[in-house]
DNA sequence: CGGGCGGTTGACTCCATTCAATACCTGTGG
DNA sequence: CCACAGGTATTGAATGGAGTCAACCGCCCG
């Protein structure tokens, strides 16, 4: 399964760990695209993990703008941080029609409790989905627009690789240009604009769903674009 | 000391978890206003415990431009995403002469180990920092100056009140202008435009080290202040 | 066939940046 | 004692990037 690949990239997990993990297959759920599964402000305390589909998590503000905070793909967990807060500070919104698996608070703490290295690879994958809060927070605040929608493309692209689900030359991707927009805080005319650019240039191509890498070498030198805060190098335990 | 005031506002820390708190009294440092503590790109693996003074975590761009992803008050951690992933995501600067206190890799293996609670409390305190985090995504990503420099403001009043350092009436505050510029994604010219305003407006006077609320009421109103998000109302567990 | 959603493009507007000049305060050295 | 430099704050004028408004297209689907 998709999260026991992504958690491979920090820890290598043993047999019975795999096995906890496997054993959550049970509580499988699923949700259709467009309905919300976690509101904001809700206190349920429960999180999942993706195994199917994209979701994303965003915030309403009074005046009803939306904020996408991130994109979820397959392996990566939904509402993490609100099992540990008293209430959700964010919605998560299915994308795609999705499948997940709960996580209850109970199973977390057992996990604290019972299978230390588990519950240290779960501290990983929060520490690695807060890098890349923090990076889109560097973006948002300091990059321009074409920059911008450049380096998310590339960071949404690194990341489906790590699963199997993209690689240099591109990846399958559902999102509209409107998600795009709310993500990283452009209008959405603005961000056709741009993906017009970045065509002209030859840089990639958003198209029919699919994204395309036209020249990924000279895309990454243009978007800045270093993926070390994916820390996806490799096992860092044995 | 503060954190202990801090994480009990989630769980209520046993005699023998604050004991081991206070234990790191040991591994006490001391760093200079201006002289990175961290740096972005090193492996350092350990975090610290901020006990006096002020900080902020920030990111560099090949261009020069710097963003600031948070201010830590006494009693947050400094690079604690550095000691799970590979290498630091970030840098952290001492705002004005600190005091800290290490904590080791190995320490945090070993709260999780052996005093899970306590283990649990850290990844709270994570969780919320990633919250703030989360919080600032969205006000840079979709309030204007105004909102953005009053939200910001609250925010860290409400911040140091948990720590006894503010209260509504305002807060000792040793930032410049050019810190808060960085850290909202604007320009310092157009933050000190902004403090006009608010001040003209009677909402709060920030002047020689101080901020001042001065209609705290009316400025929560304008800037749309929720708290929600920094969870301080009072512990989860018994 | 009509409606809705997503995408595309142009014209105009506006918020925030940039450039620039001035003021103020502190510490330093002549 | 005063001149000077450096850092911070303040304000004005010009510029520009992104938003808003609006029109239009293509497609899917009821």
């Amino acid at each position: 399964m998709p999260l026991v690949r992504k958690l491979s990239a920090f820890v290598a997990l043993s047999a019975e760990e795999i096995s906890v993990l496997e054993s959550l297959r049970k509580r499988r759920r699923t949700f259709v695209a467009g309905r919300d599964l976690v509101h904001q402000g809700q206190s349920d305390q429960t999180a999942y993990i993706l195994m199917s589909g994209w979701a994303c998590s965003y915030k309403i503000l009074a005046d009803g703008q939306r904020q996408i905070i991130d994109f979820q793909i397959p392996g990566d967990f939904l509402a993490l941080r609100s099992v540990l807060l008293h209430m959700s500070d964010h919605s998560v919104e299915p994308v795609t029609d999705i499948e997940v698996t709960e996580v209850l608070k109970s199973d977390l703490l057992e996990a604290f409790a019972q299978t230390p290295r588990l519950a240290l690879a779960i501290f990983w994958a929060a520490s690695r989905d807060e890098a890349m809060v923090v990076e889109h927070l560097v973006g948002i605040g300091r990059r321009d627009a074409a920059v911008r929608v450049a380096h998310f493309l590339l960071e949404l692209g690194a990341r489906l690789s790590l699963v199997g689900m993209g690689d240099k030359a591109g990846f399958a991707c559902p999102l509209t240009q409107y998600f795009v927009a709310d993500a990283i805080g452009l209008s959405a005319v603005h961000v056709n604009r741009v993906l017009r650019q970045l065509r002209e240039k030859g840089l990639l191509t958003f198209r029919d769903g699919i994204v395309r890498f036209d020249d990924y070498d000279r895309l990454v030198e243009f978007a800045q674009f270093d993926a070390a805060y994916l820390d996806q190098i490799g096992p860092l335990l044995a």
